[in-house]
DNA sequence: ACAGGTATCTACCAAATGGTAGAGGAAACT
DNA sequence: AGTTTCCTCTACCATTTGGTAGATACCTGT
């Protein structure tokens, strides 16, 4: 018999919220830490309509892994067309824009920090996907750097603390929580606030 | 009959060794993606031996988690009382110094980062022994910045964002690597300095 | 020599894991 | 109407999981 109501049968939706479940739980929990079980009782359907859609747990975080990439992708070129040619202008509007993806999905950065875990295949297949968005943002610094407009210093490097700033404060809201910080809408907004000037004060000349 | 030679049979030293080996995995891969027969395997011992001196997979974290707590708060204390009055040497001293005992174990950090994944209890107990050491860091920073001697701002986030960057980095060298940063002496140094160079500009009055 | 504690092992166990095989219902095509 | 295709299910399976029970060897104090 089907299981639900026919209407939620149309096609392809199931799959896209067998993603959206296993996006979610790998985020925040690992990879290794859930089964296609608690994947399949979160959507609602059996263990083997998750292997129907995807042949095996590693095929299923390849895809989660693929479409992040992607939204990720988007987000901060949409970012970046949207502002004007100053650099710390142009870093405050990526890092609201990546922010306020983290703060909807908390786990869209928590999958980034989940790649050192995965199988082998599987984090090469991230780093592919993302080293353009890397090398971009690199040559991008670096240019900025010579031309005096941001702080000297190694461009490789200084991606990756101003990277390591954002999520690691986007992906640890228990750390923030020793600090004494709450999580409502105002500490949000200070939260992002304060960021934007750490890292302003970390960039500028 | 006994597993090895009657030597390294001394007392508590099987003890320490599992302590030891479970720190590194938990603190690489994860709690739940780390089984106990990994553990007894890395040890050399049987599982049963594991659970010998730790009743459950749960008392083992919560002494792996003390154990680690306890270490960064001697290595933070010691990397205080050893710098002048000055905020930002100060701030520079701890950082090396916990970047130091990070390079030398990935896992110190890492452990920190499982927190939020964590079972309830073990989670509240790292929380509970960790909370000094970040009251005084934020006390002490409060202070500094009132006194002029920091850029102000809100003392508990600017505390959690100066951690963020420092474990981001020290727990992520695959993102370091998708920048093209290379792990190597050279590349350690050139990290600290950058890091450093980062941190006391986005703190500076 | 022997009794008792200490440390490790082998042998299990129930539950959960990722995955296979194949049945069956519904819709679409002929 | 019949057949095929698509989607989801139930029923298994071998392996691994955290954990229990109990045997066995070693050391120590008497």
């Amino acid at each position: 018999m089907a299981r639900r109501d026919s209407e939620s049968a149309r096609r392809g939706e199931t799959r896209e919220r067998i993603l959206d479940s296993a996006t979610t739980l790998f985020g925040t929990r690992g990879f290794e830490a859930v089964s296609l079980d608690q994947i399949a009782t979160d959507v609602g359907v059996a263990k083997q309509t998750v292997l129907y859609w995807f042949a095996s747990k590693e095929e299923l975080i390849n895809h989660v892994l693929t479409r992040t990439a992607a939204e990720l992708t988007v987000v901060v070129e949409a970012a970046i067309r949207a502002t004007i040619d100053d650099p710390l202008e142009r870093v405050e509007a990526v890092v609201h824009a990546v922010f306020r993806s983290a703060v909807r999905r908390p786990a869209l950065l928590g999958l980034l920090r989940e790649m050192s875990r995965l199988p082998t295949h599987s984090a090469e297949l991230s780093v592919t996907q993302l080293q353009p968005l890397v090398d971009r943002a690199i040559d991008w610094m670096a240019h900025e750097m010579s031309a005096g407009r941001l702080r000297a210093g190694r461009p490789e490097i200084v991606v990756a603390l101003v990277y390591a700033t954002v999520t690691g404060i986007a992906t640890e809201p228990e750390a923030l929580r020793v600090a004494g910080w709450t999580e409502d809408l105002v500490g949000l907004r200070r939260l992002r606030s304060e960021m934007t000037s750490f890292l302003k004060a970390a960039l500028a000349p």
